[in-house]
RNA sequence: GGCUCCAUGGCCGAGAAGUUAGGCACGGGUCUGCAAAACCCUCUACAGCGGUGCGAGUCCGCUUGGAGCCU
């Protein structure tokens, strides 16, 4: 079975210094498991690292998108699983490295996801309704949907349900078992911690130039989509970009900005969080431990060994 | 020294006698094709003391703290 070693954990905690060390040593290659760090032009404020920093290492899926397409778990899922089939013959050990859980599990719980695509004209239709309506019609399509209360309450994925049951084919499931043997290390470190390394993250992305950044992201979207869909995409970098935004419309000052920026990202951590500790099989290690790279690299060794 | 106004939970903010406003933050949670998204739960406060009411953030008095005006 293909191994592959996974390094998780909240945002600004020093998963990609790591992953870059233990590559080094173990001859790996980098698979980004990070929703933005998919498009191109979307530097500091994803947190991509340079190429400098990547120190000859081999980084997968970053900069595979524009920033005016979109991107899904189900495109990842297939392309990780592509990206690791190539690897096989070379002997290379893949480092799944990310934050965003969702994207992470796919791989290595091996998701089935129904074969229903995207469907962005009902989507866009859909999208008109209120919470009621789409409820009602979902109840309509699908009486006994499979949805908690929580997602009962979710208009986004009230929508998806319905294009699920909208589809009136019986969901095919595209179960192409991955066989992949994972090890999963997670870095984790107090809030006080968190909250400090993201306010230290965020100064420097600042002083980076994540406003000009900003401020290109929006000349490129505005130039290839509408005043509407600019600003809904724009949306969708994040909460960062969304209040950078707002500074550059001169709706914020420049301090409340960066206050609103490093509480967004800290939110953000908070609920990394909440999904890893659902995660059971998770090897935790404090972030901050001196010994974090030997410590991390022994585990590995073992798990490498045990695996043969 | 005199007069006037104000004082609500971490923050913002409604409420002028009779359920717990609400928003944000914090904390917890959900999660199978937008996931840095979206959604759910949770936090019961009225500056202090006394008084009048069956009943007081809500009326009266005093105290404390803040704002303003006057000599």
């Amino acid at each position: 079975m293909q191994p592959i070693i996974t390094i998780l954990g909240p945002t600004a905690i020093g998963k990609s210094r790591l992953a870059i060390e233990l590559a080094k040593r173990f001859d790996g290659i980098i698979i980004s498991a990070d929703s933005r760090q998919i498009y191109k032009n979307f530097d500091i404020g994803s947190g991509k690292i340079t190429s400098y920093e990547m120190q000859e290492i081999q980084h997968y899926m970053l900069d595979i998108r524009e920033l005016w397409q979109d991107y899904n778990v189900a495109e990842f899922q297939k392309d990780v699983r592509q990206i690791i089939k190539e690897l096989k013959d070379k002997k290379t050990l893949p480092f799944l490295v990310g934050g965003t859980g969702l994207y992470i599990e796919s791989i290595l719980y091996n998701y089935n996801l129904p074969t229903i695509a995207v469907n962005s004209s009902l989507r866009t239709e859909l999208s008109k309704l209120n919470k009621v309506e789409l409820q009602n019609k979902l109840l309509e399509l699908s009486p006994e949907h499979n949805l908690n209360h929580s997602d009962w309450n979710n208009p986004v994925r009230l929508i998806r349900a319905i294009e699920i049951a909208q589809a009136k084919t019986i969901p095919l499931i595209s179960n192409q078992a991955n066989s992949y043997k994972p090890l999963l290390i997670g870095l984790t470190t107090s809030l006080e911690n968190i909250k400090k390394n993201i306010t230290t993250r965020v100064d420097a992305r600042l002083e980076q130039g994540a406003i000009a950044e900003v401020e290109n992201i929006k000349k490129i979207l505005a130039n290839k989509l509408s005043p509407d869909l600019t600003f809904q995409k724009l949306a969708q970098f994040g909460l960062g970009t969304m209040i950078i935004n707002q500074y550059l419309e001169g709706k914020i000052n420049y301090e409340g900005m960066r206050q609103q920026y490093i509480q967004s990202e800290y939110k953000y951590a908070r609920r990394q969080l909440t999904w890893f500790r659902r995660m059971n099989d998770i090897n935790w290690f404090e972030a901050d431990d001196k010994n974090l790279i030997a410590k991390t690299n022994l585990l590995i060794a073992d798990f490498l060994r045990l695996k043969s």
